[in-house]
DNA sequence: GATGAATGAGCGTTCATTCAT
DNA sequence: AATGAATGAACGCTCATTCAT
């Protein structure tokens, strides 16, 4: 698994990083406490300089990877919308029914991550609720626009378009699948994050699947003709 | 409209500042200029003492009125959320339907404010544009739970169980109104952000009132039975 | 002596600070105590920082008063020019010969200062000691057009050109008198430095007041007709 | 004229370095790149990271030539100091009259030079720039004095010397002759940059030769008895 | 001999905040 | 009530330098 996922998972990033931090020890010291950091803490009051501390280094050996702790974040970001790509693809491989692809894909995009993905460092249930809490955070910037032309947010598109079409499979006459899909996916982290800080926003008891099924019917009701 | 207005608009802000912004003259122009400002340079880059410079005074004179940035945020966005409430008020009086009721709260949810009200001094239009941007920020923090303990998120939940119990007016059996409503503001949004900065992610059309009828249709058809 | 001091010395340098540092405490212990420490360490080895360590407060405070270590120095040179222009004034008052007039100018403007200013706080020696080893780093930026532009150089053209005139009196046809004076000038700063550090530079012999007589033999010959 | 050139360039330069730069390729992309650098953007922001870069190599890989940014500018000025004695050589061989060699040697000091150098690699004009900026701040330093013990600063006092010895010939009574072209060579550095920045402490016209044309009678002048 | 990786130290700057008036 | 002055604390960043390969 681990070949594949090092083949799929790199894509985009070469923007968002001075120098790759998987080819290192610090590196990866520096992605793996980084994520755990940023959960703890949150992402306005992380700093290279107590990163550093976390990591038993300095500042400036940080600055050698990532010029900003927003590229940082861009980094994860990129990271886990490749991640997730790479998912989709397995769990939609060889499905040939439309409306099963996209039953798959929409439970896998509005779902937590539970299984332990071996061949990977990071740890991406940590790394899922950092995208949750923070990852609206990396594009609602005044740098939007430019880091968008660099091609930053490139695996966040692709990822939209690609269950987009699925929905276009179905119904090839829907207007608005991009629409649709983005909004089930910035849903589903914000329900997530209602549901355990501000439930009166949502509906969701714990334990149930309920952000799964809501979608799931949602989608499926609004492409319907 | 004034009178009206100064009674519905405020309620529940007392948490967020230690002066009330609107009754001193210095007071008004920190929320005009403030609005202004932060619009202009965003809220990340935004900070007192650039506001103070800009309306000719100084940090400390600020800090009688707002604790921090953050909260002058949140005063910004509960005021955006009371006055919207405010808004929905006047949309559906009397109004008997409740499909029309429901038709109208999305559309005063969803559209983009245009209107000049009279008797605010606050320009809607650039605070309307810092909610979109910013207030996600607003709870996206580690002290969410605490702030939602003070009251602060009460205008928001308000406005989400309001239009979520047109919801079951129609489909008493729906179970998740609220899931729905917030699904719907926070991706008009996202919608809208995306329209100008990431159109790859929506399909909205410059001009056209896409969202709006997008929202519209995904609302009844998924509370349809 | 104060109040004459205080209207002629207070000319250009409103570019070079934030806040007039004559007008507060802490303003005052910065010039004198940052006169000392740029004697002591030189300019290159001076921060804010060491400087406010040695006032007992912090950087933050030095930076209400000025920009960064290169205004502060812009601030001295400049108040060493006008202070420079004031003394020249009462050298020259009511001296009618313009051979006179000139001889007292070189003098000045060569021989190093000995008398003790009151009613100065600024200890004007020390100052002295720094325009010759600093003050050409000053002007040799890539700055130099913007800062010119500002007018901070004034106060140094100034003395230049009026020097200047009083050689034109004796001598009309004098094509350069401008590049005279300022090589004047400079010349007495360098070899003020050379005396004490390259020595084979110069024919200075120490105590001997060689470059004042230098100097002086060297403008009235080349400016003879 | 490389043979002579060799021989003749490369005298006391050796404290200034730690590996000879004209031995290696890289070692003479540092030269060459590093004055273009200088040039560019100044001593001040000029650093080895940005050096190393340009010419794709490593921060590391500079340090092997150069103990410090400090230590090249020393070389490139020593350099400069070198070759303008050999030019001086070459301009006064076989001229029996000293004044005629006085006159020789003057408008070299003080003229811009403009020939191609052929066999030599260094950007002699560029490099003529920097003596011109920057080189004041080469001796204006805290370490002037431990640098001149280790005899940097010879190839200068040389020139100066060799320069004062005509002037001694023509007035053998000239107490000041050290000082007479020291003040020449500082002078003319100084009028040139003044001619481009800051005109008004100068008298020169762009085009014409005013600088060596001033010089020279203020030269003769001075040591006419 | 040249390089890649890492670091220690410190700089310039800004922020949020307090206190005295 | 508003302001002016000052500060503590930390941030982001870069520099010069070293070490292992």
């Amino acid at each position: 698994m681990n070949s594949i996922l090092s083949k799929v998972v790199f894509e985009v990033k070469e923007q968002t990083f001075l120098k790759d931090p998987q080819t290192s020890d610090l590196g990866n010291r520096i992605l793996e406490t980084g994520i755990d950091l940023i959960n703890e803490i949150g992402f306005d009051a992380f700093t290279f300089r107590k990163l550093a501390k976390e990591i038993n280094s300095v500042e400036a050996s940080i600055y050698r990877y990532f010029e900003s702790k927003h590229k940082l974040l861009l980094y994860l970001t990129t990271w886990h919308w490749s991640f997730t790509e790479y998912r989709l693809e397995f769990a939609l491989a060889n499905v040939p029914s439309a409306k099963e692809r996209l039953t798959r894909a929409i439970k896998l995009l509005t779902s937590e991550i539970e299984e332990d993905f071996h061949g990977v460092d990071i740890d991406v249930v940590k790394l899922s609720n950092i995208v949750i809490i923070e990852s609206s955070k990396a594009y609602l910037t005044k740098d939007v626009d430019q880091e968008n032309e660099e091609g930053i947010f490139i695996g966040y598109k692709q990822l939209v378009k690609r269950v987009g079409q699925i929905v276009l499979e179905i119904n090839p006459e829907f207007k608005y699948p991009n629409m649709l899909i983005s909004t089930v996916i910035e849903g589903a982290h914000n329900q997530r994050f209602f549901a355990e800080h501000l439930p009166r926003l949502t509906n969701v008891v714990k334990g149930e699947d309920a952000i799964t099924e809501f979608y799931l019917k949602m989608v499926f009701k609004t492409i319907s003709k």
